[in-house]
DNA sequence: GTCTGGCACTCGCACACCATGAGTGCCAGG
DNA sequence: CCTGGCACTCATGGTGTGCGAGTGCCAGAC
């Protein structure tokens, strides 16, 4: 078991850090914190710490250095969220306001994020699989072909074409489009499915293909992989990674053109709050000396997307958690006035 | 003036160097291409060369680099573009085949360039002004609330909120609908201002005012600035720049942040082939290390965007210009059929 | 039992030094 | 105008060394 003591330590030793950039030695730990001990004691709960494998040490001669483990048990037990002050805060909802459209508060945001936290910025768009339904309109270009166009509450907007296995009238046009529309607005894109299942039924024997071409076709456009877009931004601050450069940024650069991948990682984090992923708990291997700060944001309470930041595991927590946390707060509430 | 030979060398050098990213003697020189006189001869070459401003040295004792002058002769004079094999072409028709949207056709050609030439890809979307309108659909989201969507030729699909001053019956919207498609469907976005000027004349005056509402909106997408949007891919590939990292890539991945200056930069090039913008002929600072080379696509014969690649001033520039000038072929042949 | 000061030890880093050799410029002769 | 020869420059890489930060351990104090 770990005394106070040493867990004071192993904050002291990550708060340095984080700081320096470098291995942080007994002695001086007992100079910028007055832990009220002598080195020496300082050095023995630093062996404790490596026993334990809360830090290690680069080199025999060099200071510690805190693993993705010490991290964890940094941002778990050892620090909390730093609010954001108040003049931040005010920056923060100044900037996102000038928004136009949906892409622009996405633009915004990855912006905002990578400048506060001076690391990489993603942000995913608000997902159409949570968001509900504004409406759905058609539009004939043609004889057999129609465009479908579906807006949803979060402002985006997805289109597809149809061509339709027969012609199809304008009068039978407006009638799917306003059955459509009274049965489908307003509701959740989950419930969708249910909703217009015998909806062909209602229609002429001749325009019954096209109906149910114009239904799958919505469907397919909820459930299409490209639903789950996403920003990123900000990695010029990759270069202050570290000083081994091409070998660290490269596979992070990779992993980052790869949305799979972005995606994947915010999925993951399940957590209400803000979800912190260090080092090797990413599954990615480009990812494993970064951490991935997250968390997830909507219009109303619930999350209908989620942003986040990656870094180098050496990374100020607690005041990236608080950014992330912040700018997601603002961005539900921007996202619930338009 | 620079004899045969001596261009002969230059042209040796920079082949040399673009291979090998080390400066390059004047017996190397000889070895690898029988350029059919001895070294000594070569170091008089070079030495001229180098008076011209062609060529210089790192170190004193040290070979020859092409400077942004050299390569300039070097593209302009002494190469040519280097078209793609068969089975290449055969590829990039068939990556470019599988693209399902607009927005997929970007994605594809981007990931397409950046692995042809191992560089970072710069495809700008197609751009409104230069396109036709395919449709324009409004959409009463509220009594007084509308949506406009406005459709092009290459499958973009803009859309903007309209609040009106005034409620705005079915019946006019229905009547506005199809007055402003029968004007403007088909016709280029630069001729849409004078067809729809007096427009308004043709309602009841308690609706005019929406009316030109609705039309200074649908103007105002038509020159917004965020017409012109673009996807970068491939920035991975900058980590294969040069040893001296960091100083290098920083500021060409702040540069490859600022959607602004790459479109200046793709927007420069007015040249109907491939243009080349090597080291400082760049107007951006961040960017005097590096060569774009872009070129214009379209669907038709006429160029509606540009795509391009941003790379290391020592880079093979005719199969850059090649996998260039291929690339936008092929994804001008599938906008127009879509 | 816990903390402390002392001490010997390790080892990475910076610096200096030197030998090597690639590459050059120049010159005299073909 | 080309060539071979020659003296010179200088970046590079390897070795050696001193320095100092940092450690582990131990004996003694509280």
């Amino acid at each position: 078991m770990l005394s106070e003591r040493r867990l004071e330590v192993l904050r002291a030793i990550v708060q340095d850090y984080v700081g320096t950039e470098e291995p942080v030695g007994s002695k001086a730990l007992t100079e910028r914190h007055n832990l009220g001990v002598s080195p020496a004691t300082v050095r023995n709960d630093m062996a404790a710490l490596e026993d334990e494998g809360f830090i290690a040490q680069p080199h025999t001669s060099a200071g510690r250095i805190p693993t993705d483990k010490g991290y964890r048990l940094f941002v778990d037990k050892l620090a909390g969220v730093k609010p954001m002050t108040a003049p931040e805060r005010r920056a923060i909802q100044n900037f996102l306001e000038g928004a136009v459209d949906l892409d622009d508060v996405v633009a915004r945001t990855v912006r905002l994020l990578a400048q506060l936290t001076r690391q990489v910025a993603v942000v995913q768009y608000p997902s159409l699989t949570r968001s509900t339904v504004r409406h759905v309109e058609l539009l004939a270009l043609a004889p057999a072909r129609l465009m479908l166009v579906l807006i949803t509450d979060t402002g985006r907007v997805e289109q597809r074409m149809v061509d339709c296995p027969a012609p199809f009238g304008e009068a039978a046009l407006a009638d799917l489009r306003a059955r459509l529309n009274s049965r489908v607005a307003g509701r959740r894109f989950t419930d969708v499915p249910g909703l217009v299942e015998e909806l062909p039924e209602a229609f002429e024997a001749e325009d019954r293909g096209t109906v149910s071409t114009v239904l799958s076709t919505l469907l397919e456009t909820l459930v299409e992989e490209n639903e789950e877009r996403l920003m990123i931004g900000g990695t010029a601050n990759l270069t202050r990674f570290g000083h081994d450069f091409p070998l660290v940024i490269r596979p992070v650069l990779e992993a980052l053109e790869e949305q799979v991948v972005l995606l994947k990682l915010l999925g993951e984090a399940k957590d209400p709050g803000v979800t912190v992923r260090i080092g090797h708990e990413n599954a990615h291997e480009g990812l494993n000396s970064t951490s991935v700060v997250s968390v997830g944001y909507g219009s109303g309470g619930e999350a209908v997307a989620k942003l986040g930041v990656v870094g180098p595991t050496r990374m100020d927590y607690p005041g990236t958690m608080g950014a992330v946390r912040a700018v997601a707060r603002y961005v539900g509430q921007i996202l619930a006035e338009s």
